[in-house]
DNA sequence: ACTAAAGCCTGGCTGC
DNA sequence: TGCAGCCAGGCTTTAG
């Protein structure tokens, strides 16, 4: 699933395919997918402009263009960018073409449709209603040990949960909060604002380790160098998770089988014999 | 102000 | 074989 890491290894094939080219033209199919835009305007506001940049916010992806406004995207659970040539067949769930000026097409699939686009002034991004709550980017100065402790004492949320609101730590999603945690050795239903300061401390190390992991072992993608990811499983660190998608399975620390439960109505997997609530 | 839950979606899998 | 039912989950919106 894209995560921070995944979002990033797509952040960075876009760098090399996408920078520097320009937008003859651009169509969308799926009008929802963009809301502050009709398809008419989203096609007028990309056509002819030049793409200066690549960045990344949290899980959205940046695409700066030289005409002053900037393309969001949110690849949602399954959205894809595919780098296509001009007599390749676009898939089923494909909501966007941009042709660009290499002969090249661009495209955006996503048959879950939990993805999106937005259009926003690149001076305004800071106050773009989707971007203004976010928490720090976790590899920034501002994500420091007394940014966390004070955050999550103010919660008594389950550190699993909290974990998983973007508002609170910014890039972990279901599968990197459970190995966070696991590798903090801290119980997914901890309250947050019970966690001492030691476990506080581990748990900041290991949100930074693990993403730094993932993403030096290419994320959960499958990175086809002439794709920009051509799914979210079969990469690297996938097979490196300790507790994700284990159950069942004898805790790679421990050796107690991997347990399964639902925070939030989603999975939680972990350990119980390393990770204790208190 | 905060938190919990519903809703958005399709494809793949399970069980009858 | 066919199909209903369930599950995956990031984020926004709505309800409490």
């Amino acid at each position: 699933m894209p995560e921070l890491p995944e979002v990033e290894m797509v952040v960075r094939h876009l760098r090399k395919l996408f920078t520097k080219r320009t937008i003859e033209k651009a169509q969308l199919y799926l009008p929802k997918l963009v809301s502050d835009a009709t398809p008419r305007q989203f096609a007028a506001a990309l056509r002819g402009a030049r793409v200066t940049s690549v960045t990344r916010r949290g899980k959205y992806i940046l695409s700066h263009l030289d005409n002053e406004r900037t393309l969001l995207t949110h690849l949602g659970m399954t959205g894809r960018f595919l780098y296509v040539g001009a007599k390749d067949v676009a898939p089923k769930h494909t909501h966007v073409t941009l042709w660009l000026d290499n002969g090249k097409r661009l495209l955006y699939e996503d048959p879950r449709q939990f993805g999106m686009m937005g259009l926003s002034k690149t001076a305004e991004l800071g106050a773009y209603k989707l971007l203004a709550k976010l928490a720090p980017e976790p590899f920034g100065d501002e994500f420091t040990l007394a940014y966390l402790t004070a955050t999550l004492g103010r919660t008594d949320q389950q550190i699993k949960l909290a974990l998983l609101d973007q508002t609170k730590v910014l890039g972990l999603g279901n599968i990197y909060a459970a190995e966070a945690l696991h590798r903090a050795r801290i119980h997914p239903q901890t309250p947050a604002s019970q966690l001492t300061k030691a476990r506080l401390a581990a748990l900041y190390q290991e949100i930074v380790a693990t993403l730094t992991e993932a993403i030096a072992n290419d994320s959960t993608m499958n990175t086809d160098p002439s794709d920009l990811g051509a799914s979210y499983t079969g990469g690297v660190y996938e097979s490196m998770t300790k507790v994700y998608e284990r159950e069942g399975k004898p805790c790679l620390t421990c050796g107690k089988l991997v347990e399964r439960i639902t925070q939030g109505q989603r999975s939680t997997y972990f350990c119980s014999r390393c990770q204790k609530l208190r």
